[in-house]
DNA sequence: GCGGAAATTATTCAACCGTATAATAACGCC
DNA sequence: GGCGTTATTATACGGTTGAATAATTTCCGC
């Protein structure tokens, strides 16, 4: 009868856990399967501890849909370089992993389905996606200006939702079936669409030289 | 403590509609919220009529899923006319209701969240999606050879990834924000970035004659 | 500084209440 | 009377709770 040992995780380290299980149980099981006790066994504590560090269930989950947002935001401002560049390290980064895989489709799907029916997880969400699209426009219009093909405001907008629904389209593709894509397929065409699209060039795939 | 009076559903339109309350049930509450009780309460009836129709709740939602699919998949075949006219008719369809809006997104999410949890909805959602794109790929083969443009496998491969990426990503723009849009304008976008993906006019933007 | 007692708090544990699905019994229309 | 439907029950599982307890930090006399 004697009580299961375990350690006292270092500041604010506890709760980061947490979180991971949660969008680690939901990938895995689903909202549905994404119980308390779920979570805690993947974190390796015990269910109770859950509401020691969260006001409620729905309230970690809704810190677990900051985190994914958080992650799939990949911001124009983030990507360096001239116009062609970033709009090309914009395409790039949103097309390839750690944004494009089976994981993040799964949790876009679950939180997606219950955006509609959670006040609280659709004001994260209009938050998040506030601006994705702005950022691309912003883009394009940036390119045309530097290309000396400048547009109006009107036909950016039409072309940054051309664009940005390639984008997610692809996205969508590569998460459903990635397996039946070459590393960089997904990106070239897109690439190359964007390329058709915007009537310029916007010179070879980059290669992903980050130092991180 | 009388009895509440109820009324014999005529043969098979009982099922229907417990179907549909699981469809309504699911885009309205999620896969949570849509419970027995409540799909029973959506139709009219009492919890325990579900079972007398289905094996069991998993296969009454099972049921709804292929209901789903079924709406979703606007065949190719389904469209008339020349290769052109076929082009513009899919694309048209797949952007707009009942394809595309708020509660078919909501179906979507919610069932491809547990496509990799539950093996039952991974194999109906196998059989549905199988095709799509081939069926796209068709079509744009026979439109390039009309035109005199034909062109290889890889190359036509290539063209339906990027157009049913583009396809899918529209879609899902109208479907989170369709209240940014006009009626007809994803539609449009979507026909003049097809023309300028494969380089060929595909026409004005076809009305809808449909008898149905 | 240092060892150990006292205070703190992170964590476990067992039980609670509400509600879910499944199963079955009772009922009433055809 | 038979079958479709409702009402009732059984069983299980969900999030939450508060008391008990282990791990860590603080404090204090030396």
């Amino acid at each position: 009868m004697t009580r299961r040992t375990f350690h006292r995780a270092p500041e604010g380290e506890r709760r980061q856990e947490l979180i991971e299980a949660t969008l680690d149980s939901i990938a895995e099981f689903g909202l549905k399967g994404a119980t308390v006790r779920q979570i805690a066994l993947k974190a390796g504590v015990t269910a109770g501890l859950v509401r020691h560090y969260f006001d409620s269930k729905d309230q970690m989950v809704a810190d677990a849909y900051r985190l994914v947002l958080s992650t799939f935001a990949v911001k124009a401002i983030e990507v360096d370089g001239d116009a062609r560049a970033r709009l090309r390290g914009f395409i790039s980064r949103n097309l390839t992993a750690p944004v494009a895989n089976g994981r993040s489709l799964s949790l876009w799907a679950s939180f997606i389905s219950q955006v509609r029916v959670d006040p609280e997880l659709a004001a994260i969400h209009r938050e998040g996606y506030l601006g994705f699209r702005n950022d691309l426009q912003g883009l394009i219009a940036d390119l045309l200006a530097a290309e000396g093909k400048p547009h109006g405001e009107a036909e950016c907008r039409r072309l940054a939702i051309a664009i940005n629904g390639m984008i997610d389209g692809l996205w969508l593709e590569g998460c459903l079936a990635g397996e039946l894509f070459e590393e960089t397929e997904l990106v070239s065409i897109a690439l190359a669409s964007a390329e058709a699209l915007l009537g310029l060039p916007l010179g070879p795939l980059e290669q992903n030289t980050d130092a991180s």
